[in-house]
RNA sequence: GCCUCAGUAGCUCAGUUGGAUAGAGCAACCGCCUUCUAAGCGGUAGGUCACAGGUUCGAAUCCUGUCUGGGGUACCA
């Protein structure tokens, strides 16, 4: 708000001083090149603008274009090519009264003309979730809450994938797991001996199978398959019973997790019903063949990717006659392009080692006649477990840690917190053992501890309390209802007595700090939503809180002075709003109490 | 080999479209609880922004190359 009223009084002195900065063209793009930044030296103001970039242009020194522009401006101080803007306390007051009449601080509609779909998790239904899902959940959601904080439409979606090769696979080994418990009940011949290896050796899938067998009609009938002896895997009403079972306690499982972790979805598209069963792969390959991006070679159908650009073409029909992983994934694409909702953003999280994936995708795309600059992938980097101090790749233990495990050991607003606090392009070191034993210094906590912190304050001034010497019930320090009526109606100058009433140049550096960065938080979000970086947030939350406590311990709030702590709380109050405003854009709970 | 992400304080990492003297947390050291939550605050110390060139009035940031580490480079998913 604040940096925006500046950006218009510089523009309106750009106009008036345009004649004397060589008929310099005001324009909008000219004035999206101003960046206004926060200097270190508070001698250089509050807010800074260096003007050296229109030297060329003007053909003038900075220092000279910096002194004709600030002319025409006050609260302004000229310093070599710089502009040097000093907020004035009524501006903070303003500034600090808008937040509070507003219902949620940030909201803006700076993607309003947006319509996003964005996929991300999408794990297989053939196990539990790995710590690498849980960035990819607590990025995503993340994601869509800040989208949505900006006026955007989005709709978060999870592709199931249950029709290829992996569903059979666990399927398999949860027919052997179930194998081998009939046979400790005996209730299986001991002729009956599983393989060396388990395409999956989970020790999940014992349970998957016990829960199968827990069926009293299911065993019967997983027994009555076994009549000759052999082993039952090409029963195909077996295995399909099996497959379907599995997948759906699989699935529930992971959908249990992703709810308490505050994981949201509109749509689980699952790629058996959605796409085989409607029968829509054939219609996109018609399609792609349809304009020549397909051919035939060595038994198989393959996409011309080169021709967008990808290294080498992709095979979209094996020889064998069944389709690659990509093939439905491009019918998935294409569908997501012609749904009636008219999304004009395809948006996925994907994990960094799918990054080779994208120029395939992006042709296909392409090739099926759609906007490939409407098709965005984030990569993420991988995360890398740290267990008893050793690096572990993830799914290569026989017994690996699953999310469950570690949201169990952290919690889910710890876990969520941690797993956005850092950028997405950079890999992820999640040492358990550290994250489990010292939660109590994660960040998290410090920005929780803030927003306790202001609620606790605003709760006392309003609750009568014992005297400390006496014991005596003492009257509140404001009423409630006087409180609750200055809030709804407060008018900036109300907020004098916030800053007159400190003396110290110290106090009032940091209140002024702080206030300002209560004003940037839409800055933020919006930031975060463009870069889809929900990291600012946590950045920003992490300093919010840090100048609130340091603000806090050096100016006490409840005092004797009605008025004076009354325009103390308007100030905690908007800490408290934004706090948890910001929390929430995370999924991360703000704890009125510690 | 090629593609891609990263390399910033002892450790983990911020640093937005290039701007004034490079930041935080943890670890280390020194202080602060008779008053609203010490899960807190103040202070000290800690840097060749991997390296070398280039562009620019100005580079941690952009370009080129080199080194190191992660990921990818399938008729796997």
């Amino acid at each position: 708000m604040i940096k925006q009223y500046i950006l218009n009084q510089l523009g309106t002195a750009l106009q008036n001083a345009a004649l004397h900065l060589n008929n310099l063209a005001v324009d909008d793009s000219l004035l999206a090149g101003f960046k206004l930044e926060r200097p270190r030296n508070p001698e250089h103001g509050d807010y800074a603008v260096n003007v050296s970039f229109l030297a060329r242009q003007t053909k003038m020194p900075p220092p000279k274009i910096a002194e004709v522009i600030g002319s025409h401006l006050s609260n302004v101080a000229v310093i070599g090519g710089y502009l040097n803007f000093t907020i004035t306390e009524s501006m903070l007051a303003e500034a600090l009264a808008a937040l509070i009449h507003s219902a949620k601080p940030g909201l803006n509609s700076s993607l309003q003309a947006e319509r996003i779909l964005l996929e991300y998790v999408s794990a297989n239904p053939t196990g539990p979730l790995h710590i690498g899902h849980g960035r990819w959940a607590a990025l995503g959601d993340s994601i869509v809450r800040i989208l949505r904080h900006c006026g955007a439409l989005v709709t978060a979606e999870f592709y199931i994938n249950d029709a290829g090769v992996q569903m059979g696979n666990i399927t398999t080994a949860v027919y052997w797991r179930a194998v081998e418990l009939l046979k400790a009940e005996g209730l299986l011949p001991d002729s009956l001996s599983l393989p060396e290896v388990l395409p999956y050796p989970g020790e999940y899938v014992i349970d998957v199978a016990s829960m199968y067998l827990a069926d009293e009609v299911r065993k019967a009938q997983f027994i009555a398959a076994h009549s000759d002896g052999q082993a039952a895997l090409e029963n195909e009403a077996l295995q399909n019973d099996l497959k379907v079972f599995s997948k759906k306690v699989l699935l529930e499982n992971q959908q249990g997790l992703l709810n308490r972790m505050r994981v949201h979805f509109e749509n689980w598209i699952s790629e058996k019903e959605y796409l085989y069963d409607r029968d829509l792969i054939p219609g996109t390959l018609q399609r792609l063949a349809g304009k020549g991006f397909t051919f035939e070679a060595d038994d198989a159908l393959w996409f011309k990717s080169t021709e967008f650009g990808d290294e080498k073409d992709r095979v979209l029909r094996k020889s064998d006659g069944s389709y690659t992983y990509l093939t439905p994934d491009i019918a998935y694409h294409d569908d997501k392009f012609n749904r009636p909702d008219r999304y004009n953003r395809i948006l996925n999280i994907w994990g960094a080692d799918h990054h080779g994936y994208i120029p395939r995708m992006c042709g296909a795309i392409q090739a099926l006649g759609h906007d490939p600059a409407q098709f965005e992938v984030l990569l993420g980097q991988l995360v890398n477990l740290i267990v008893e101090g050793e690096r572990t790749r993830m799914g290569k233990r026989r017994k690996m840690l699953t999310l469950q495990d570690v949201v169990d050991e952290v919690g889910v607003d710890a876990t969520r917190f941690w797993m956005v606090s850092k950028s997405a392009d950079s890999s992820l070191d999640f040492d358990v053992d550290l994250a489990a034993s010292a939660s109590s210094e994660n960040p998290v906590f410090y920005v929780q501890y803030a927003h306790a912190r202001c609620c606790s304050i605003l709760r006392n001034a309003v609750e009568p309390a014992p005297n400390v010497d006496t014991g005596e019930m003492v009257a509140p320090f404001v009423q409630a209802d006087a409180l609750q009526q200055f809030e709804a109606a407060l008018k900036p100058e109300q907020l004098a007595l916030l800053f007159d009433s400190l003396s110290e140049p110290r106090e009032k550096a940091v209140l002024k700090t702080l206030l300002l960065h209560l004003d940037g938080f839409e800055d933020a979000v919006k930031d975060a939503a463009r870069l889809r970086a929900p990291h600012f947030i946590t950045q920003y939350l992490l300093d919010v809180a840090a100048q609130f406590h340091s603000f806090y311990s050096i100016c006490r709030i409840l005092t004797p002075e009605p008025a004076l702590t009354q325009a103390r709380l308007m100030l905690i109050r908007a800490i408290q709003k934004i706090l948890a405003q910001g929390l929430e854009l995370l999924g991360v709970s703000a704890p009125e109490k510690m």
